[in-house]
DNA sequence: TCCTTTATGTACCTTCCGGTTAATTTGTCA
DNA sequence: TGACAAATTAACCGGAAGGTACATAAAGGA
């Protein structure tokens, strides 16, 4: 991503002739998109308004039809660059030298973190299930992101059932089944939990004992006689 | 808006009279709320088309904001309709008489169950949470109808303490909370999980393995020296 | 230098859709 | 039975919002 000079019209650098426009496609895009993630994360597909998308932005509607053709083309540009980066934060995770349980403490940590740090991704996945996955599974990126995450576990779950400490039936898919509902669930329901229930749970304190309680729910489903750190 | 009467219309025997139209506005507003909920947790509440509702109907549209007011009122009336009937099958289920564990079970896997079998309800739920619960909490209903549940758990949870099977901090809210992320989750995030990483927890054995699973994480979580039904 | 392609600005159009106006029918009750 | 309220119909409105037409300024060759 090349874009230079996306602000700049005063500091004058030599002999750089600074004519009337930018001619920025590349910045241009990003500002749209992040423009439209913002948008579409808080309103949805349908709740999210073109003309107030563009108002926000540095350029023009006509540009985001320029680049993107209409509100679904926009749309999915934002879910693939969502995914992609929270992809590529769970890749840099590495827990390779990690003993089994350990491992998977870890990785269930990371992902309740990760989660409560991307509200926005999280609200995306949401209303993208509203409309029952229908342009992520248009995407040919979004499908086949999720390898990572997959063959990490299935590193642990081998190490851990050679070694004894985890149940013969452990399997990668259905742990990350488990890392994911209880962390995302955490953000994606917490207005509604706390409605029907009040706020105890996502104050600081509240938000520590979860965090525990998720790792003692994954932990406690597949290691063989796992013990909590503290308690009972 | 003043309307009394909203029910009994035809209980009264004496002069049959069935002219024209029916008169019926329990009857009518029934159809309406039938219809707004299928729509609304079809495409969210900006997505759906009170147009559209309106011709799904025995009646009019007029009659919805006869009713109703507008397209808001609508929603929050069928918010709170779908809100209720769910609590109270919660109510229903009996397990005082169960010993801890096993009571603990059962309320797991009647979560689970009632969630697999309302995806109407979580489809509700996850677009209030997309508005912030801004029209739950408007409600004057919904947010008091959850007590029944969690003074089951507490319950549960006091009696698990007393007789040594459960931790000590043990928590009902936190119990409750567990249960439903894992059954809410399942169902919610059921598209976008199939998309990233194939059907294999959906199927019938899949959700077999997956409700089971579930029991392991809520029971590995508090109850002492836990071991699952098979495996490991 | 001119021609083509890319990028951008301005103004406009059309349709959909939430909501309303006004008139009509039905039931109730004095 | 007739007046009044509740229930219902049909037609209509205004504006918002998605999308487009058209002109035109920069860049990149030949």
């Amino acid at each position: 991503m090349e874009q230079r000079h996306m602000d700049g019209a005063q500091e004058s650098a030599p002999k750089k002739r600074k004519t009337s426009w930018k001619k920025d496609p590349a910045a241009v895009k990003e500002d749209i998109l992040t423009v439209a993630t913002e948008a579409f994360a808080a309103h949805g597909l349908s709740g999210a308004n073109i003309n107030e998308i563009a108002e926000k932005t540095s350029t023009s509607k006509r540009m985001i039809y320029y680049y993107f053709g209409d509100k679904e083309g926009l749309y999915r540009s934002v879910l693939e660059r969502v995914y992609s980066s929270l992809r590529e934060t769970e890749q840099a995770l590495n827990v390779a030298d990690l003993e089994p349980i350990m491992a998977l403490r870890r990785l269930t940590e990371a992902t309740f973190d990760s989660h409560v740090k991307n509200p926005q991704f999280i609200r995306l996945v949401m209303i993208e299930n509203i409309h029952n996955a229908e342009y992520a599974r248009k995407s040919d990126v979004i499908p086949t992101l999720n390898k990572a995450i997959i063959d990490k576990l299935a590193d642990v779950c081998a190490r851990g059932k050679a070694s004894g400490v985890l149940r013969d039936d452990a399997d990668p898919l259905e742990l990350h089944w488990m890392t994911s509902s209880a962390s995302f669930y955490n953000v994606s329901n917490k207005a509604t939990f706390a409605t029907s229930f009040g706020g105890r749970l996502f104050t600081t304190e509240g938000q520590k004992r979860i965090r525990e309680r998720v790792v003692d729910m994954v932990l406690g489903a597949v290691v063989v006689d796992y013990r909590p750190r503290s308690g009972g």
